[in-house]
DNA sequence: AACAATACCGAAACCGGTTTCGAAATGATT
DNA sequence: AATCATTTCGAAACCGGTTTCGGTATTGTT
């Protein structure tokens, strides 16, 4: 069933191999008239129209995208720059992210083409690549910086692009982002309300603006509820399993570690149930850990990952229609869409094991 | 520091504006003269290619890409299908093997083109799109069949590609591929050594090739060990952590459990470890678990996950150099290169708990 | 039946490069 | 100085489409 079929070879068997001027030939029209006829002109008859669609089907014509291409002035793809790796790609998001996006580009009719940055030169280097060589007609970025020199370089430029990620210039440019800010005040608050008092955060690094939002929801949360804001317990970390690891290991050696610790992704939330693990700690009895990023996989560990999840799908469709919008007319105004994370309670949280509830239900 | 640097507004400052013609009126010079200065033809003077040169880079031209590659009839880009997502995209091998596939093209002047397969038409749909618009000189293939539409429809049509995988015609294509059954005659070697006797298996859907090979290996070396083939310890999977966890009650459940199991990958053995702790198995003293894929995620969950691993990265270069050979001569006789993969003990195996060391040195 | 309006298609320019071919300029040879 | 070989560049075709413009052929109007 697999096998191709195996017929007799008709001359045109190999695909590709005619052009608009043979489809031309054949039919005894120009291939002006044909590429009209082809495109929906409305100066073409119904007949000849007929004639052409058929001969094109019949004959497996399919024009030659670069030509299609330089007449028409555009690309019709768009470019996604993979960041350099981190040793740890624990992270299913990017994969996933392609995916997704590659899926609803198709139905615009666009490709996605995907460059990968060297680590040695700059980060906007293979923007500037791809600008100048016309490559593409917008960028999808993602792990955005606040100040974000891609973000810097492509507007400076003029060139449409969306932004997975909030910048400091977020009014100049369309953007798609979770709200990572409530979803750590709702993970906080859960955790305030099981009866934890003395909480840790482990972030990312502070080049990434969101893990800087998620800190700041945690700490808005924290001082909602007038738990006072202990800086030994805002760990710095960098997304990364090994970056929880040590990070877990500060917060739990101290004289009076947290009994929850928040992470900023599911990669650290990781590494510090490794670390903790590895300290006597048993979870979530005496440590409820949460993460963020939903990973599939963390509902196979023991115990299950509670988490912070959002639908990577969505998020590549919605950024898709901010910059085909764009694309179709770059003097829109900016606009930019929000949405949120939900807690998936999994069970690596739990009420901590002392409960000296001293837990005030409202603050003044 | 990451701030575009504002200065006078240079009349070029916006890049991409400047085409080989402007540069030819500006120097007194034909476009086909400049382009071959640029492009290095002995046909000219050291001294006019010197400022052409020059001019090149200081208005900033670089070639329309489009134009380009219609002249010069190739597209210099190579295309990447994903497969249709399961429903649990435990793995980060695309993501990592998107970015050394990409990286190592970028050397060879070439772009990445990522389509996704939309799970409703036919396999080889995306292919032949890809094959008739004329967006790609190869294709990268993996996930390979044992019977494989794509290669069958891409043979047929003579268009260049390299597999990560083999597949039934492999002597008629260049392929890359981890040796799967090597790899599992010696997780079963390592395993039998330690005393096991029953072991189990679970593998991938029968639509995969490489999780028959490994199955394969796992079956010779109990053979070459003398322990008998049970076949209720071979339990089909479709390498998610969901088919794990069906396949490892359906290996617990049985009256004489298996001591260990091996796995047709890493998400399978994350399935099977979550089943096993839910039946009350104790990793690895009751049972053994091996995996196979080496994700990272793997040496973080408790006990770490014991399985094979390769490098992706390799395997992404590897690969692609089989493909620019391919490209360069089509007609170069069919090469081929089997990696293997190294057993990365972490802790997710040990002796079974009764030793009925019943292990013989050498069977007959 | 004469004329204007419309439908339909051909011709040609164009997109931005590459490459072949031939001619002019230069240098070498005798 | 005349001839020949080389160097160096211009001219033009070409890649495979799209789009504008203008000219017939057809239809409609009176």
């Amino acid at each position: 069933m697999n096998d191709v079929k195996i017929g007799p070879k008709e001359e045109w068997v190999k695909s590709g191999e005619v052009r608009i001027s043979d489809l031309a030939a054949e039919l005894g029209l120009t291939k002006g008239t044909v590429s009209r006829a082809l495109n929906g002109y409305e100066d073409i008859s119904k007949k000849t129209r007929k004639r052409v669609m058929e001969a094109a089907t019949k004959r497996g014509y399919v024009p030659t995208t670069h030509a299609r291409r330089l007449a028409m002035g555009l690309t019709e793809s768009i470019g996604l720059v993979l960041p350099p790796m981190p040793s740890q790609p624990v992270n299913t998001f990017v994969s996933e992210f392609i995916n997704s996006v590659s899926a609803a580009l198709h139905l615009h009719g666009y490709d996605l083409l995907v460059h990968s940055a060297n680590s040695e030169e700059s980060e906007v280097e293979p923007y500037r690549r791809l600008v100048q060589s016309r490559k593409v007609d917008g960028f999808i970025i993602f792990r955005t910086h606040e100040k974000d020199p891609r973000v810097n370089y492509l507007l400076n430029e003029g060139f449409p692009f969306v932004t997975h990620g909030r910048t400091a210039r977020m009014a100049e440019h369309d953007w798609f982002d979770i709200d990572g800010e409530k979803a750590f005040r709702d993970a906080t608050s859960h955790l305030i309300k099981l009866g934890h008092q003395r909480i840790g955060f482990v972030g990312g690094g502070r080049e990434f603006f969101s893990a800087q939002l998620r800190l700041k929801g945690f700490r808005a949360m924290l001082e909602e509820s007038c738990l006072e804001k202990v800086p030994s317990l805002e760990q710095p970390g960098d997304l990364t399993g090994q970056g929880g690891e040590i990070a877990a290991q500060n917060l739990l050696k101290q004289t009076r570690p947290p009994t929850a610790i928040l992470c900023a992704n599911d990669a650290t939330a990781l590494g510090v149930m490794k670390a903790a693990r590895e300290l006597g700690f048993n979870i979530p009895e005496e440590l409820s850990v949460i993460g963020y990023d939903g990973i599939a996989l963390g509902a196979y560990i023991d115990p299950p990952l509670t988490t912070l999840t959002f639908s990577i799908e969505e998020s590549g469709k919605e950024m898709l229609n901010l910059l085909m919008r764009r694309l179709k007319n770059p003097d829109l105004p900016v606009i930019s869409k929000l949405a949120s994370a939900i807690l998936k309670l999994r069970g690596s949280e739990g009420p901590p094991s002392s409960i000296q509830n001293k837990y005030m239900e409202n603050c003044l």
